[in-house]
RNA sequence: GUGUCCGUAGCUCAGCUGGAUAGAGCAACGGCCUUCUAAGCCGUGGGUCGGGGGUUCGAAUCCCUUCGGGCACACCA
C-alpha cells in the first residue's frame, strides 16, 4: 500500500496543477498544530517567489479546487500561506481496511529483497559479557529484526573473538594451575576427554588474572604469544583444550543473550578465518594492494575528498602477525564466498568509526566486495551511569551483564509487588518479562549514536516513556479483547466502522502512519523511531480509551468496530515490540 | 593540532531534508475511579533552543564564527 501522507500529497499535487502551480509543492505534512487542523501543506509559501504571488492566494486557488475532494473535508487558506486539512473518515477507513487486511499492515515489500548481514554481539570467548556488550546486543538485535521484518533476508552473526592473544593467555593461566592436565603432555596421543576440565566461572577467572600478569611480567607475556602461536599452528593438545573453552563459554554467552530475547543465526568467530589470512595477504601483495611502511604491510585508503589524515589499513603488524584488522577483511573475503551479501552492517562502539572507514575503503579498493556492497557502519554511543561517566558498579569495577540483568529483574519484581497483588511465581516471571522490556526500550529509545545515561529507576517505572508502559497499553487492550470474547464475540469476525470522534480519529491517523515510520526505521537503521511511534500511539490509545465506552456500546455495528480497531492497535503495538526485541504478557 | 559528534525546561530526552504559540516524560502542584486494568487520563507552572553574526517572507533546524564538553587520530580491539 501507499503511504498515507503520499496519497494526502498526490490529492493535493492535483489541486496544484489545477490551479496552474507546480504539483511538486503539494507535499503533505502531518499538522504541527493539531489544535488548527489534521494534516498540512506549505507549499504555496515556497511557490510565491517562483511564481510572483501572494502566498495566500496561492493557497486560495489551490483550496477552491479541493472543494469537491473526497480526500480532504476541509482545505482552508491560513495567512501567511498554509493550506490547513481535514482528511475525511470515509477516506481514512478505507485505508485502515486495506492495513487490517494485510499481514504487514500496509508496509510495501521491496522489490528485490536485500541479502544483509549484521555483525552485532561483540563477545569474546573465555571472557564474560558486561554492560560493553549490552548495547551492541539490543541494538544489534532490533536492527535485525527491523530489516527482516521490512522485508529482507538477513543473518545475524556474533563474530566471536575467539582467536587472539586472549586465547593464549588463558591457556597459559590455565598450564600454571594445572599442569598436569594431558593437554599440556606433548607425548600424549590419545583421545582427549569429551569433559571440559573447568567450569565456566573457573575460565572468567583465568582470564583476568592472566591478562593482568601478562601486562606487568613480560616473561609471562611472551609465554602467552607463544602459547596463542602453538594453539594457530595447530598443537593438537592446545585445539582440543581450545575446542573446551568455546563449548563451555558459548553455552554460557547463549544462556545470557537468551535471557535478553537475543537470537545469532551464525556463532562464527575470528578463528574461522585464520586460514583464509594468508591467501588474502598473498592476494593484496600480488595486485599491488598492499606494501610495506614502516615494516607493517599497510593498504593506503586515502582518497583526494578527505578533509582529515586517514591512516593506511595496517594488514599485518612488523613482526608479521595478523590483527583486528586482518580478520575482519578476511571475515569480508568469506563472508561474500559464503553468503554474497548486499549489505553488510556493523554495529560497535562509535570510537571504532575511522577504524572501519579504513576497513571498508581496503575492503573496497582491494575489490574484496563488488562495487554494490554496501557497508555500513552504526556506531553507538556509551552507557553512562548517573554521573554521566561510563556506567561504573558501585566499587568502580565494570559490571557484568548477567547482574545488570538481575538488577533490574530484581527492581523489577519489587515494583510489580508494590502495585499489584499476585502469587510470587506469577510476579516473578512478569519481572522477567517487563524487566526485559524497560532495559531494551530504555536503551532503544534514544538515538544510538548518542551516549545515554542508564538510570534504573526510570527505565523500570510503568509511568511515562518506558517499556512498562508500552506493555501495559498493550495489556489493557488485551483484557478488554479478552472480555469482548467472554460475552460470546469474536475480535477476530468484527469489521471497521468510521471514525466518530476526536480521539477515535486521532488513534486511526497514528495507525496509519505504520508503514510509513516502518520504512524510515529500516533505511535509516534508526529503533528509536518504532520506540517513538509505539508512545505516540500508546498514547492515543490511552487518551481514546478513557473517552471510550467499548463494551458497554449499545450500536451493534460500532462497538464490533471498536473491537476491530482495538484488535488491530493490539497487533501494530505487538509487531512494533516484536521487532524491538521483546513482548508483552496476557496479565500485568 | 586535525577531524568528528554534542550543547533545547531543574533532570532525562524528542524535534534538525526551514514554516504558525519549540514538544514529551520525570520531578512540583491541582483535578478525575459505583462504569472495559487509576501501572491510566486531564490540567497548571517551568525555555534568551550555549553566545554572536549571516542567508530567508520565515531559523532550534542551513552557513560562518566563538565558547564549553565527549570521542578518534597505523603495529589494542
Amino acid at each position: 500500500m501507499k503511504k498515507l501522507l503520499d496519497l494526502l500529497s498526490e490529492e493535493m499535487e492535483k489541486a496544484f496543477e489545477a490551479a496552474g502551480y507546480g504539483g511538486a509543492l503539494g507535499k503533505v505534512t502531518v499538522s504541527n498544530r493539531p489544535d488548527l487542523c489534521e494534516y498540512q501543506c506549505n507549499g504555496a509559501m515556497a511557490g510565491a517567489k517562483q511564481y510572483h504571488k501572494a502566498p495566500l492566494s496561492i493557497a486560495g486557488e489551490v483550496a477552491e479546487k479541493l472543494k469537491d475532494s473526497e480526500v480532504f473535508t476541509e482545505a482552508a487558506a491560513v495567512a501567511p500561506g498554509f493550506l490547513n486539512l481535514k482528511v475525511s473518515e470515509d477516506f481514512l477507513l478505507k485505508y485502515l481496511q486495506g492495513m487490517a487486511a494485510d499481514e504487514k499492515f500496509g508496509l510495501e515489500m521491496p522489490g528485490k529483497p536485500k541479502k544483509i548481514i549484521v555483525d552485532y554481539g561483540g563477545a569474546n570467548v573465555a571472557k564474560p559479557l558486561h554492560v560493553g556488550h549490552l548495547r551492541s546486543a539490543i541494538i544489534g538485535e532490533s536492527v535485525k529484526r527491523i530489516c527482516r521484518y521490512v522485508g529482507h533476508e538477513v543473518i545475524g552473526d556474533v563474530h566471536l573473538g575467539d582467536w587472539g592473544l586472549q586465547m593464549g593467555l588463558v591457556i597459559t593461566g590455565l598450564k600454571d594451575q594445572k599442569p598436569d592436565l594431558v593437554y599440556f603432555d606433548e607425548n600424549y596421543q590419545g583421545e582427549y576427554p569429551k569433559e571440559a576440565p573447568f567450569t565456566i566461572s573457573e575460565l572468567e577467572e583465568i582470564y583476568p588474572a592472566a591478562s593482568a600478569k601478562s601486562k606487568e611480567d613480560p616473561e609471562y607475556k611472551a609465554r602467552a604469544m607463544e602459547a596463542t602461536y602453538k594453539l594457530q599452528s595447530g598443537d593438537r593438545g592446545y585445539r582440543a583444550l581450545w575446542r573446551h573453552m568455546m563449548d563451555v563459554s558459548v553455552a554460557d554467552l547463549k544462556k545470557n543473550y537468551d535471557s535478553l530475547n537475543v537470537e545469532f543465526d551464525l556463532w562464527k568467530g575470528e578463528s574461522d578465518v585464520h586460514d583464509l589470512i594468508p591467501e588474502m595477504v598473498a592476494y593484496m601483495k600480488d595486485n599491488g594492494y598492499a606494501y610495506i611502511s614502516e615494516g607493517a604491510l599497510v593498504v593506503d585508503v586515502k582518497e583526494e575528498t578527505d578533509t582529515k589524515e586517514i591512516p593506511p589499513c595496517m594488514i599485518l603488524k612488523s613482526d608479521g602477525a595478523s590483527l583486528y584488522n586482518t580478520t575482519d577483511l578476511a571475515t569480508i573475503m568469506e563472508r561474500m564466498r559464503l553468503y554474497h551479501p548486499d549489505e553488510i552492517i556493523y554495529l560497535t562502539d562509535k570510537r571504532q568509526e575511522l577504524y572501519f572507514e579504513q576497513v571498508f575503503r581496503c575492503a573496497r579498493k582491494t575489490k574484496l566486495v563488488t562495487p554494490e556492497t554496501e557497508l555500513r557502519f552504526l556506531g553507538f554511543g556509551t552507557m553512562n551511569g548517573s554521573d554521566g561517566k561510563p556506567f561504573k558498579t558501585r566499587d568502580g569495577g565494570v559490571m557484568r551483564l548477567e547482574n545488570l540483568i538481575r538488577e533490574t529483574k530484581e527492581e523489577m519484581l519489587r515494583k510489580i509487588k508494590e502495585g499489584r497483588r499476585m502469587p510470587e511465581e506469577e510476579a516473578r516471571k512478569l519481572a522477567d518479562i517487563i524487566a526485559v522490556a524497560a532495559l531494551k526500550y530504555g536503551d532503544l529509545s534514544n538515538q544510538a549514536s548518542k551516549d545515554y545515561i542508564f538510570d534504573i529507576d526510570r527505565f523500570t517505572s510503568f509511568e511515562g516513556d518506558t517499556g512498562p508502559y508500552i506493555l501495559y497499553t498493550v495489556v489493557r487492550i488485551k483484557s478488554i479483547l479478552n472480555k469482548y470474547r467472554e460475552q460470546g464475540g469474536d475480535p477476530e469476525k468484527t469489521a471497521l466502522t468510521k471514525p466518530d470522534n476526536a480521539s477515535e480519529k486521532a488513534l486511526v491517523m497514528e495507525l496509519c502512519g505504520f508503514n510509513a515510520m516502518m520504512q524510515s526505521a529500516a533505511e535509516e537503521i534508526a529503533p528509536h523511531k518504532v520506540c517513538a511511534y509505539i508512545y505516540d500511539l500508546a498514547n492515543a490509545f490511552n487518551h481514546f480509551y478513557h473517552e471510550t465506552k467499548i463494551l458497554s456500546e449499545e450500536d451493534a455495528a460500532k462497538k464490533e468496530g471498536l473491537i476491530a480497531l482495538l484488535t488491530l492497535t493490539r497487533d501494530v503495538l505487538e509487531t512494533c515490540v516484536d521487532v524491538l526485541g521483546f513482548s508483552a504478557p496476557e496479565r500485568m
